[in-house]
DNA sequence: GCGTACTGGATGACGTGTCAACAATACAGG
DNA sequence: CCTGTATTGTTGACACGTCATCCAGTACGC
């Protein structure tokens, strides 16, 4: 940033970190962007739909409660929600009340659905590899791997120090998300 | 995924790649959601609140034309529009007209403004450090860079390759984002 | 000067994400 | 059985992003 802080030394990032942190950012901004396009350009999906229809797709009837859904992506339920809606709409998923506990609801996959998963898996796998794998060696991608759980474990680590408790729509692990 | 694809093997992701991927995506939507969450309770900012406040704090006179603010961020200038907007109307900045040509407009950075980057950039490089640079090695952090580094450079690419002219939006460097 | 093309920027529609509140059911204890 | 509490899932309000479109003003060829 401009100046020193009002007080408390906060430690600014090296120059080192500063290049790496911004980096970082854009690249996410960019291939998450990118991504997203070639998906929706392609096969009419965004990554979210495609996440949520890989998830299904998983499951042998490809009907699945929406809370263990939502614990799988790592989503909240009501994003989770919000979502089915949409695709619901579209087409993609229905919802079937389940019998057992008549509060909740499967989530079921539509042939229609099934149909556009296949389709655009295999195109979005080429497009990670691309952009992400193609291009680093097999040594960055242990690195990434490894950064990625330092940091995980220690929001994890922050999210149980804060409150064991309310955490607990965003402190699950995500099962797998997509590929 | 699930099976092999319909037709040209496509290559899926070996396992630690597959690994890699999960873990990354799992990384950012979580570092990105806690950033947002700390700075929105610390000091009412959002992560592009921010980012666009940081970029005007950084002019002398904290006075910039509005695509020059968009290229800074490598934002479209429809999404900084937008932002502008909100932030207008929470009193952050302002827009005045330009003079010397008068489709333009300068966004001015108010008192508030300035206040409110300056409480949020201590707090936010503090998290940024406990949750990634506190927690990788000085090695990590350069594979970091180079990993970005190389995706940013592939995504470059892909841009002038699919036409020099129509990328314009989304193809500009951003200079510096935030910290 | 004049028509045409380009540029700077705003807007509207819509998909997406978060938070807070809610409804309905389940379940445990008295 | 009845009452309180926890769980499942939905909804509404609002912030955010993208795309397509529009408008005013500038630039440029003639």
């Amino acid at each position: 940033m401009t100046e020193q802080a009002t007080l408390a030394a906060p430690r600014w990032l090296t120059p080192r970190e500063q290049r790496a942190w911004r980096a970082y950012l854009d690249m996410h901004a960019r291939l998450s962007a990118q991504l997203n396009r070639e998906m929706q350009d392609a096969s009419g999906l965004s990554i979210a739909d495609f996440s949520v229809l890989v998830q299904l797709s998983e499951h042998v009837d490809g009907r699945v409660r929406v809370l263990e859904l939502a614990k799988a992506l790592g989503w909240e339920k009501s994003r989770l929600s919000h979502q089915l809606t949409r695709m619901q709409q579209r087409g993609l998923v229905e919802r079937s009340n389940c019998s057992e506990d008549r509060r909740g609801a499967f989530i079921v996959l539509t042939d229609s659905g099934r149909a556009a998963v296949e389709d655009a898996a295999p195109r979005h796998v080429e497009a990670v590899r691309r952009y992400l794998f193609d291009g680093i060696t097999d040594e960055q991608v242990g690195a990434l791997d490894a950064i990625a759980h330092a940091v995980v474990a220690r929001l994890d680590a922050a999210c149980a120090a804060a409150g064991p408790d309310p955490c607990a729509d965003r402190c699950a692990d995500p099962g797998d998300s997509c590929d």
